[in-house]
DNA sequence: CACTCTTCCTACCAACTAAGTAGGAATACT
DNA sequence: AGTATTCCTACTTAGTTGGTAGGAAGAGTG
């Protein structure tokens, strides 16, 4: 699994948002960029991705910033990761299920999909709540 | 997972040589591209790789070819990613456990973890064998 | 030896993507 | 009116990926 820049800062992001707004209030976007150290224009677009998926709610203006939409135990790292990069799982560009293979490679979907079934049960299980109590469930490390 | 060209092919001229080679005569590069549909050019770099990883062996001259160093029950497709991919999961380019997080964001680390292990439970417990019978491993694909 | 076949190896190219920047328009509050 | 902030688009830069070209080195055959 390759993690771009992107979904790691957006991960971040959703973590200093969900401790940062704790009371509901807003939390401005250069706050957000000093505190994780990312770079304030590149996150200002990976914010918007966030609130275009219904992760976050914004609000503009003097006093302006972002919320998260639901509580940190209702967001999970996989809705992250799907808000700003697509599929989680793909075959040179293509969805795993559409690989299209022929031969004696016809096994090699079924390969990917477990992968990709794997992947999406660590992180659909992880709310950014875990995270942040950091008990978060029990996932152990095997390599 | 990003599963690049790269990887892909090498998986399917593995299982082609796998295949083609059962008696353990050797298989040219230019039958594997053919039967797979691989660029022979690109897919010469590959096969390069995997001999240099050891997962194959290869002879040069009139009957040259290519032939498996091991039984195909004892080379997974984990063997396969790494020798030509490197490791399985990378966050903004550097293995996953050196991601140097701060703040909020510790708890990720856990997370990436977990989920290199658990790609790497399906792709080193699937063999070349395990694929080219094709009742493999019970993966349930779960999405 | 001469010839042929095949792997080996290096260098190169084109296209794409990721990462980051710049600058202004829209909106909200005072 | 003025200021602070999000919003949005376009752009730049650098690296990676996918793919090509051309020959050197080794292995067998007559």
């Amino acid at each position: 699994m390759y993690v771009s820049a992107r979904s790691d800062y957006a991960l971040r992001a959703m973590l200093a948002v969900a401790a940062g707004g704790g009371g509901g209030e807003l939390v401005k976007a250069a706050s957000l960029a000093e505190v994780q150290d990312i770079p304030l224009s590149f996150l200002q677009g990976i914010l918007l991705d966030l609130r275009r998926a219904g992760l976050l709610h914004s609000h503009r203006g003097a006093d302006g910033g972002y919320a998260l939409t639901r509580p940190a135990d209702e967001i999970t790292v996989g809705d992250v990761l799907r808000a700003v990069g697509g599929s989680l799982t793909t075959v040179r560009g293509l969805p795993a299920e559409r690989a299209g293979y022929h031969g004696v490679a016809a096994g090699l979907t079924d390969v990917w999909l477990a992968v990709h079934g794997a992947i999406a049960t660590v992180v659909d299980s992880t709310t950014l709540a875990n995270l942040l109590t950091h008990h978060s469930t029990d996932h152990a490390p095997t390599t």
